[in-house]
DNA sequence: TAATTTTGCAACCATATGGTTTCTTTTTTA
DNA sequence: TAAAAAAGAAACCATATGGTTGCAAAATTA
């Protein structure tokens, strides 16, 4: 059963281009338009407005149109989705204890 | 500044089959050989190969040979670098409130 | 109204990605 | 020792991805 919003998500954010112009968003304290996301980046204003359309879809970003110019706005409610995905393996991570350590710390004490 | 390992990591769970093969072997009680993982999923062996290669380079996955098999175990620790960065914008989805939403509460204050 | 600004649309391009198949090598088993 | 099993290597393929450029449309400004 593929979870097409939850593969949406994971893939909108892989991007590191995505993620910055995201970042930029959360940090900045007022809304920017396209243009002035694009004049961040070394690339065309084209190639970020396909950025921000991937990012728009899965919800990470709200554009608001106003008069010739479209307004964006970060929404990190989705990366909930993400958040609970990478919670449930922390308690791996924080046992600094895996299958691998485990299998090795066996290995050594029977010295084969 | 690109974090190349982190442009990896984020980029290694993007695909939904790597996440699969991963929860996997999160779950297994015991190692599990290529050819056991392969099994599971509907493409062939070396599709899967392909996968663990990438899942092994970012630390996700570690390998021991034994025989002519390779076990494969999971190792959750590299994805702190995803939590680490998800939990930055917790803060936003928690409050449920972002600048979209004070945006339009302080415009129909204002009423235009 | 004419020029400028902001954006969208569409075509195009090179490379990355996710998959396949075939063959070889190494190890185990019969 | 011969056959079978596990895995790697390499060539190949279709499509996705991230970028480009050129042009048209809508809104704003001079």
């Amino acid at each position: 059963m593929p979870n097409k919003k939850r593969d949406n998500i994971f893939r909108a954010i892989a991007d590191p281009t995505r993620r910055e112009i995201f970042h930029m968003l959360v940090l900045a304290s007022a809304a920017l338009s396209i243009n002035e996301i694009a004049d961040h980046f070394p690339m065309s204003r084209q190639a970020i407005t396909k950025h921000i359309k991937i990012l728009n879809d899965v919800g990470l970003i709200d554009i608001v149109p106003k008069g010739r110019e479209r307004y964006c706005y970060a929404d990190p409610k989705p990366l909930k989705e993400i958040h609970d995905w990478v919670m449930y393996y922390e308690k791996f991570w924080e046992n600094k204890l895996n299958l691998l350590d485990s299998y090795l710390k066996e290995k050594n004490k029977k010295g084969n």
